[in-house]
DNA sequence: GATTGACATTGACGTTGCGTAAAGGTGTAT
DNA sequence: ATACACCTTTACGCAACGTCAATGTCAATC
């Protein structure tokens, strides 16, 4: 039996525009090609075809499956074996991802249903008076009352649009710290991106950025529990790495 | 402050090809050109960028992302949401994929030579999988799921003997159903042969046997093209002529 | 003031696996 | 002779950039 690309084609379920394709990087290569130029395949064509599709099905690139089908004892349960890591970390990768996108949407939703800015403004209100009652008092304190003041109204003046942003600084914290942490090294490149982006988010709190303000408050991290505990919920240890980076960070080290 | 590609990419992690593609189509254009056609960004861009980073962060497309952030009151959540659904979707697939893959190598790794066409066979298997993923929950639903996972377990514990003898039945009914196809009748003793046949061959997948479950099988034939494609190889047609044949079988022809 | 080296610019091709024309030749039935 | 289905090659398009290449600019040094 002989077959022409359409033939074939629809014989296995796949294009003429596929197997031309095929053709072109060589991993199918028609038995022959007749007087007018017309691809002609055989039986044995249509065997391989049904090869590559199937480890097509597999997820397996055409580079790989050029190896599998070309090499005639090529172990192709190695390859699988390969591709299956492969596919493996990608289903990691994804399922961190969802994960993050979740926190993202619960974080959004907390003011979704709040579309309208009154409701909006009474929740930055309500924000500012819960962590005035918390750490008021410490932070009053220790940067005084003007400080404290001036960042209440920064707060109070935040559009919609700041705060939003201010959300996703946090989250993208909260990655880079934890994605940080398992490498164990302050000094490296993502701990040092993580303190650049607490850097970033607080200053979204404070009226002015002072280095020692920044590495006092992570030694506070560490030092008060209730910061503590917030640090550590995923990954315990996370405060106290997260204040090293910042102290280096900052070139405060003491 | 103002950056420069360099600098704004540095600062944010990105090449300035990126930047360069950004401005290209549209999502962030710089602040202004200078005289000698440099891009010049500042501070707005500057968050804007990191906005943009945290949503690819997220694996959102950048096509998305433009909505999001040139838009200027998008519902970012309600993105997320259906980008969540994509998420969920592809890690579906992958997990279907990933299954697949074990159980090609559990079986290449069971037969050491696998010849093409032994191959071939481990490709109809997963269409047989593929319907168990894909037709699985309304099979458990109308037989239970102690049925389906018996199936399951059966399937795994072929012998190589009964394995041949499945391939054996299916030369057998393909064959038969062939010669069916050409009376034309469904009805005629050919081809409630073949239906027997078929019944047979499915004995080896399925633990128990119903004439529902045959005949729902048989009208999925004709449903999913993956099927449909197989059956109607040599003789379009044919699957449809198999349902009916079934379905007479049965003698649950609705 | 001339050279150097780092940095900027705009093209434009390469990546993966085909889909989708476009422009034209071939096979076969009427 | 005409129609019509099917074949061919050529080539752009898709996503999100990486990677030259050719050329212009800025700041510092000789």
């Amino acid at each position: 039996m002989e077959y022409t690309v359409q033939k074939l084609g629809s014989l296995a379920g796949v294009s003429t525009r596929t197997l031309r394709y095929y053709d072109e990087i060589g991993i199918l290569k028609p038995a022959r090609i007749n007087s007018s130029g017309y691809r002609i395949y055989g039986q044995k064509e249509v065997d391989r075809l049904q090869q590559i599709l199937f480890y097509r099905e597999l997820g397996v690139s055409l580079e790989s499956i050029k190896d599998i089908v070309t090499a005639p004892s090529f172990d192709g349960a190695a390859a699988l074996r390969e591709h299956r890591e492969k596919l493996l970390e990608k289903k990691e990768q994804l399922e961190l991802l969802i994960a993050n996108v979740d926190k993202t949407i619960a974080l959004t939703e907390g003011r979704m249903n709040m579309s309208n800015k009154e409701k909006f403004e009474g929740f930055k209100k309500k924000m500012i008076d819960d962590n005035e009652k918390k750490y008021g008092k410490e932070i009053r304190e220790k940067y005084g009352n003007d400080t404290v003041n001036k960042s209440n109204a920064k707060l109070k003046n935040m559009t919609q649009e700041q705060y939003n942003e201010v959300t996703a600084l946090e989250v993208q914290l909260k990655l880079t710290l934890a994605e940080a942490f398992k490498t164990v090294d302050p000094v490296g490149e993502l701990a040092q991106k993580a303190a650049d982006l607490h850097k970033q988010w607080l200053t979204n709190y404070w009226p002015e950025y002072s280095k020692e303000a920044h590495a006092s408050l992570a030694q506070m991290y560490v030092d008060d529990e209730r910061f503590t505990a917030y640090y550590d919920k995923e990954q315990p240890g996370t405060a106290e790495f997260l204040r090293d980076a910042i102290q280096i960070y900052t070139g405060l080290k003491k």
